[in-house]
Parts: C-alpha cells; structure tokens; sequence
DNA sequence: AGCGATTGTCTCTTACAAGAGACGTGTGTA
DNA sequence: TACACACGTCTCTTGTAAGAGACAATCGCT
C-alpha cells in the first residue's frame, strides 16, 4: 500500500462469492475482478496491492495485468507501477453508448432537467439485479448532492428501485432483494411486504417520491422510461432538499415524468 | 449469417497472430477477442456468428458470452441471441475519462475548435503502437469527412502520425511501422527515409500537413499535445478540404496550435 | 552498512477449463 | 412430411494455464 490509507469500498461480490477452498480461479475471472477493484477504487493501483486486494497469487496477477495492458484495457499510469483502466474501454463504452439510442438521449434529457432545474439529476438503470447511477448532473446548488455514476445501491433504498421492479411480480422482486438490502444506512429495517406494497403503488400511480431513506436531508422523486408497453427499462430522478415545499416538488415532479414520457417513446 | 452480408472489417490481429496449430486459446484471449470483433463490426452479433467470426469453437463461446453478460461487459440486444457491449464497459470507460485529464480536457476543445472553425476536428493519440482517433467532432460543412472514433490507421497516412513519432529514434519508429504501413490506400507507396525525414520536420517546425494522403480530396493539419517536455501524448488536427487556401489553412493552423498548445500545459 | 519489504521474472506441477461432439429443439423451405 | 440448418445445453478428456515458490534487484528505513 502506498499511502496509509486502507482499501475503502471493498466489494465483497468481488473476493468471496462462494469459495470452495483455495481453489483456482479462472483468469477470465480473475481480470474481471481486476477490472471490478480498479472502478471500485477509482484510481490507479500497484500491481502487487492489485493482488493483496484481490486475494490473488503475484505470480498471476502480473500475467494478467500485462495481457490486458497489452490488449490495451489496462494502462500503465504515469509513474511506473499502477495501473488503471485504458483507452480500449473508453472506446468500448462510447461504442455502447452509441449503439445505444436510450442511453444517449437519456444523458442529454437528464442535462437538461438539471440544468433546468438547478436540481441534481440522475438516470438509473438495473445491472445484473442491482440498482445502478449510470449518469448523473449536480445541479447548481451551493451544497450539490452527488453521487458517483456506476455506483451500486441496494433497491429499497431508492424511489427508482421502486419503478425499475414495477414490472416484476411478488417472486420476481422476492429474488432481487436480499435481507441486507432491507436494513437502511441509518440502520432501520424495512419491511418486505411494505416494500413489495410500494412497487404496486408506484406501478399505478406512475411515479415514486422517498424522504429521508439513504439520508435524512434528500427527498427522491422518480418517473420510469419504458422501453416497452409495461417494461421499465430505466428511471430518470430528481434528488432534493427533504424540505423542498410541496407546491415546488409536485412542479418538478410533473416535470420530471414528461421528460421520462418523452424518452419512452423508443 | 443473419442477413446475406458478409462480416466486413476481420481485423487480422484478431484471428491469426502466430497460430501455433489448432492448439487450445486462453479464456481470457478468447474474450478480449469477441469485444475486439464487436467493436469492429459496431453491431450486436449472434453467439454463433461470434464463433464463426473468431474461429472459436461454440461451446466454448457460449460459455463465455454468457460469463461476460452476467459480469456486465456485454448485453443480449434486444431480439434475444444477439449480443453487444454492455453498461459495464461503459462505466469503465466514463471512469477512464474521469481519470484521464487529458482526454477530458481534449475533447472539450476539440468540440470547440470544430464549431469554431466549421471543420472536422480530432483527437489522436498512440495506441499499443498504431494511431487512433480517440474522439471527433464532425464539423459544419455541408459534405462531412467523418470518420469512426477508434478507427486505426497506419502511422504514415496521417500528419498525426508524423507528430506522435517525433519523440523516437530512427530504430524506435522503424519498429512502429511495418511495409504495409507504407503503402496508401491508393497504392502508392511511400519511402520510409522519407517518412522519417517528415517527422524530424514536424519535430521541429511543432506542426505536420500533410495533402492528399488517405484520400484526394482532403488536407490534413495537425498540431501536438505535450505530457512532457519533447513527449508527445496527443495531437489535435484538423481535416479541410484540399483546395482549402493558403491563407485560411495558415490561420487555422494558427488556431490549432494555440489550442493544442493550451492542452499541453498539464 | 544492515535489515525488511516490495518488485519483477522465472520454473515446474497439477487442477481444471477449453474444446470435441452428441443431443433435443425450433425454424425455414422444398 | 422430410430435410437441412441453426440454436442452446450437456458430458467427458486432456492440454495447459493458474498458482506456489524461489530468485535477484531495488527501495526505504534506522
């Protein structure tokens, strides 16, 4: 470890899953957990502290990390040891993003909104089962709400997680919640059957407004984009002052569900 | 085959390199290849085409196709056996663009020097040894010379190319380009002494133009971006039209240089 | 200088993933 | 109805890549 600092944000998707014992593991495997740490930590990251963290071997982590140098997935930074991500995933994610009509009027509707708005903005899809940022725009307030895009939240957590599960019935959402995801930041506990019972109102009524849940100071109001007549394919939501008055949050809200409606129309 | 067409575009790196036998492939080779054949055909692709296309044997494909869909790198497309890039890939290419200032930053002006100028403007840089176009920005012009982000050219059909080798020795550039390299798309073919000799002139004079290289019609200006004193990470250029006069082309070289020059104080 | 920790490379073994191929199903067409 | 061809899944074998560990070189500390 370079600096004193502790690896933060360790996610545990990553290391254990089930671990038969000291078992090998497949390259393919081991670079995708490459990949994993690295936008974990958000930075570029010493061979060997590339496999502390990852519980690999030395000896294969160098290996990896030079094929997908060489494939150019990976870069060397600056200074000579680290590594972080590299141009190839660059141009593979713009290429996603091109090929990808929702995503990319998405990202310009959330822009504007925020602008607009003055407010924090973001569009949320699911990945592989979770909730996920995947842009965000401040907003203009002295004090910006921010979160990370491709950062990973549980989905009772959120008002869009309430959307994005809209289409699933009682087994379905049963299956993408563990305990833990039930349990709030401040430590209460929501039920499941409250839950399940907000998706059914959120699926009618269109929308999805939370106070108070990651944190106590933020309001979330959501609006789905289908991508298909019943399939929520992503949210775009506002994040908020708790006290935000009633008058101005119907406003937004209002707002917030046109612009969701126009992106539907896919 | 879905559709009549022929799979356009097998980039030879892919398949061949040094082809022992019909020996066993790396797993993880075996998926780097399927992003690289995805990239170049900038299209979901059907499992069975993936296989066909890289020579892969099926089962193995399927295999990994779906180990890298569960991880997030690809995504079935919307028919059902197709594949393509998946958010994944996306969000660790934002992340290398947050961590990459100089391609944040490059991009931007980019953008700028494009709507400026009318013109189609670009940005280039080194990758595992060939030039690539990181990122365009079409430009105004009634006939637009657009060319895809990613695309990979040979080093000797561009004023970029001229710039990004000035850092090497002779030995370092010869091991950069290959015969094939040299010769035009128009079957020309140029002497590498004299490509050598253009680049220790762009060393000097700061700049490269070159006319009427990759195709007839287009002139090529390009200017480059510094990390370090004598090391060049990047180039800004600007595609105009042939007949372009002396006067304009000398004042948006100005331009570009300035801009390019702005860049590099990093 | 003396010590411990880290870095990058190399060798050798064996556990296991890549691959061949069979199977059942679905789809288009003659 | 029969045929040819794709798709998706499964089983079994064996070639090989993951991993343990040794090594020299370098770094940072006292």
């Amino acid at each position: 470890m370079q600096d004193g600092e502790t690896l933060t944000g360790w996610p545990s998707e990553v290391a254990d899953e089930e671990r038969p014992a000291g078992s090998r593991e497949k390259g393919l495997n081991r670079a995708l957990n490459i990949l994993e740490f690295l936008h974990a930590n958000q930075r570029a990251i010493g061979i060997g502290d590339l496999a502390k963290g990852l519980n690999a071997p030395r000896s294969t982590t160098y290996t990896l990390v030079r094929e997908l140098v060489e494939a150019g997935l990976l870069e060397m930074a600056g200074d000579g040891n680290r590594v972080y991500f590299g141009k190839k995933l660059y141009l593979y994610g713009m290429a996603y993003m091109r090929g990808n009509d929702l995503l990319r009027r998405g990202r310009q509707e959330v822009d504007t909104l925020s602008r607009e708005t003055g407010e924090t903005s973001e569009l949320c899809m699911l990945q592989s089962g979770r909730y996920m940022i995947v842009h965000s725009s401040p907003g203009t307030r002295p004090f910006r709400i921010s979160s990370a895009t491709g950062l990973q939240i549980p989905l009772p957590w959120t008002a869009s997680g309430r959307l994005l599960l809209a289409g699933l019935d009682r087994a379905g959402i049963e299956a993408m919640v563990t305990q833990d995801d039930l349990v709030l930041p401040d430590g209460r506990k929501l039920e499941l059957d409250d839950f399940i019972d907000d998706i059914a109102r959120a699926r009618v009524t269109g929308y999805c407004v939370t106070s108070g849940l990651v944190d106590a100071y933020t309001k979330c109001l959501a609006a789905p984009v289908f991508s298909a007549p019943g399939k929520v394919e992503a949210t775009m939501c506002l994040v908020v002052p708790i006290d935000t008055s009633e008058e101005r949050t119907g406003e937004l809200l209002a707002l917030l569900r046109e612009r969701a409606a126009r992106l539907s129309i896919s």
